[in-house]
DNA sequence: TACCTTTATCGTTTATTTGCGATTAACGAT
DNA sequence: ATCGTTAATCGCAAATAAACGATAAAGGTA
């Protein structure tokens, strides 16, 4: 009841880290990006593969790939004409340091 | 480079554990949720605190409590008039366990 | 130089999200 | 029975996201 009112004095929040994990957050919220990431969990992959693999549109693939790049979570190698995407496992950690640092702040 | 098209084969992709995860990352993808996840970790809270503590119109954070609460991530419970907030920490321990397993998946 | 392949971008449509004020609902207390 | 308090819901406007087809860019190759 009044437990909640005292606690809150004490938080010092982290704007900072608050956005950093909510931006990692948005960018898996969405089951076509979650399952990229999983893919190139298994290692580098090229955009057509990736396509193939998924049952979207080359565009709406690319734009999903383009949010995961910006949030830092995938990077890409262009070697043209191919582009030759992987995980950035720095960023998942990050995330679950993130995470696990919500419960205990 | 054909790396990708080997490992691509031995998928048995999980879609349910997909979707999971995404909602999860979806309801905890933006910086005011993140922030009320966090205030839920140090205790239990009444709303009018939450709304007192984070500097949006109550009807926004109830909503914002709502699209918690419907991803499993936060529980309330009435007692009117106040409804007295919780964080769920299975549903955090959950997210974290999909997120382990997407390394490995 | 003219193709070919692959990825990125553009333009558009539709759907979803965010945020707010106003209203409603629920109930305990007066 | 009325009042007060608190949270949920409604209705709306603006912004953002998702998806697609079409087009453009970027280089290697013939």
């Amino acid at each position: 009841m009044t437990k909640c009112l005292q606690s809150l004095k004490h938080f010092h929040f982290n704007e900072a880290e608050e956005q950093e994990l909510a931006a990692y957050a948005k960018a898996i919220g969405h089951p076509a990006r979650v399952r990229l990431i999983r893919i190139l969990a298994g290692g580098v992959c090229l955009g057509s593969d990736l396509v193939s693999q998924i049952g979207l549109a080359q565009s709406t693939v690319s734009e999903h790939l383009r949010v995961l790049k910006e949030a830092g979570l995938v990077h890409a190698e262009v070697q043209h004409p191919r582009t030759c995407f992987s995980l950035r496992p720095e960023a998942l950690d990050r995330l679950q340091a993130l995470l696990k640092d919500i419960r205990t702040s």
